[in-house]
DNA sequence: CAAGCAAAAATTGTATACAATATGGCATTG
DNA sequence: CAATGCCATATTGTATACAATTTTTGCTTG
């Protein structure tokens, strides 16, 4: 595999405890679609249309959208199907915290484990992550940024906190396509390059703050009073007649 | 429903992300089965037997299976089916260390939240473990220690908080119960005790504080040195010739 | 014409049947 | 007699068919 693929996508799949394999091919599918956004909160992932999609059966489908549940990007309600998930005020709120007290012990811990390669790839990164923003491509900036959390995880060796972290990252990309005041400012990456240095001194408490810092920065970057935009389909259509 | 039931078993269902119905009904039950060590760790989960058990279709067993693999409870490999998990040693140190981080914090939003009737609530299930301590019922024993530790998590109103936490837990008591030195001793509710004090006393750092040493003198009351009864059948085989 | 009800359509929940893969035993062979 | 390859068996992976529930739609009725 050539080196420069910095940091695969393919790491977003450890944490559905799901053998390789269809299902957990299109977990990583549908995960993808709704992270980039090509599918959106409160979206109907209906058994069948999905299944046509994939040219799997509902079998499979099922076992997929469970999965995807598990990780709180998807909801099912009984006898009325899966959904993308829609995440509340409150839930965005808890989901921060839970990364602000998490993540930066995680930061910790990769400072003391990282090696030269690893700050490599992340440098290569975090030069995708800046490309992405020139060219304005917000969605895949937003992944990226994802994935690069991940990736700090994954230096940290602790499989524990990895599927923690991956759980709340994903959540995450969902709240900010939500919430964020300006999408754009959530995916700066002036803080990733800020825990590089850190990291590149070796200096794992200045990498934790900065870490916690920056999610300080997000969590307040988000518009957490006023509802997201609803459904006003309806209501605005008969307000304009 | 009475309120002599202190702490229903059943607040251990809510992190299976699964609609009520029959899949979470069983979900719940393997779940109490490993948790009470009537399923040992390693043991073999086919598909046909347990559905036989249940009395249900290879459909809902493969759901229930696969939710519990989420948990961390159970471990499916491709082709070769499912099996209650066993913990490794560095899994166990992993788990113990994100309790110690996360749980801390869980318990000094508790203490702001906790209300008179949480206190009795709590009270009640603390004689209910010294109850099983008396009797020597270890593992209801353990049981009751673990469900304990959700409680306060429930307590804290804290939905993404209270998920890990079950999560954690859960894995925990398997983890005790294959690691720990002295079982009866993983299972003395003195801290609980204390714990419940501080409640009391409305003093939420004195809380936290007692939950992290609880939760260090559970991590080092493990025996993470030796190997708990490996396979030396080959190894020790050929040495011994 | 609006409201309520009933039947039909659509969608999810479950069971069963078939296909693919892994396991264990047996025979063959060196 | 041991080792290897092959075939029978058992178990998981997937698809399809049937049952149960919900939603929609059209009809009846006040």
């Amino acid at each position: 595999m050539p080196s420069d693929t910095p940091l695969t996508p393919q790491s977003l799949d450890a944490s559905f405890s799901l053998p390789p394999g269809r299902v957990l091919d299109i977990c990583v599918r549908l995960q993808n679609a709704i992270l980039a956004q090509r599918l959106k909160p409160g979206a109907k992932l209906s058994e069948d249309e999905v299944g046509e999609i994939f040219s799997s059966s509902r079998t499979v489908i099922r076992a997929a959208l469970q999965a995807l549940a598990h990780t709180g990007l998807v909801e099912i309600k009984k006898n009325r199907g899966a959904y993308v998930a829609k995440p509340t005020i409150i839930n965005a709120h808890e989901v921060f915290e839970a990364r602000t007290l998490i993540e930066p012990e995680v930061t910790r811990r990769a400072a003391k484990n990282i090696t030269a390669e690893d700050l490599k790839k992340l440098t290569k990164h975090i030069e995708a992550e800046h490309l992405a923003l020139a060219s304005n491509d917000i969605s895949k900036a937003l992944a990226l940024s994802g994935i690069f959390h991940i990736a700090i995880a994954n230096i940290a060796s602790h499989a524990v906190y990895s599927n923690i972290v991956q759980s709340l990252i994903t959540q995450s990309s969902l709240i900010i396509a939500l919430y964020a005041k300006r999408p754009d400012t959530a995916c700066e990456s002036h803080s990733h390059a800020a825990l590089l240095e850190a990291f590149a001194k070796g200096d794992g408490e200045a990498a934790a703050a900065i870490m916690q810092s920056h999610l300080v920065d997000l969590h307040s970057g988000l518009n957490l009073r006023t509802l997201p935009v609803e459904q006003p389909s309806l209501a605005k259509a008969l307000a304009g007649i």
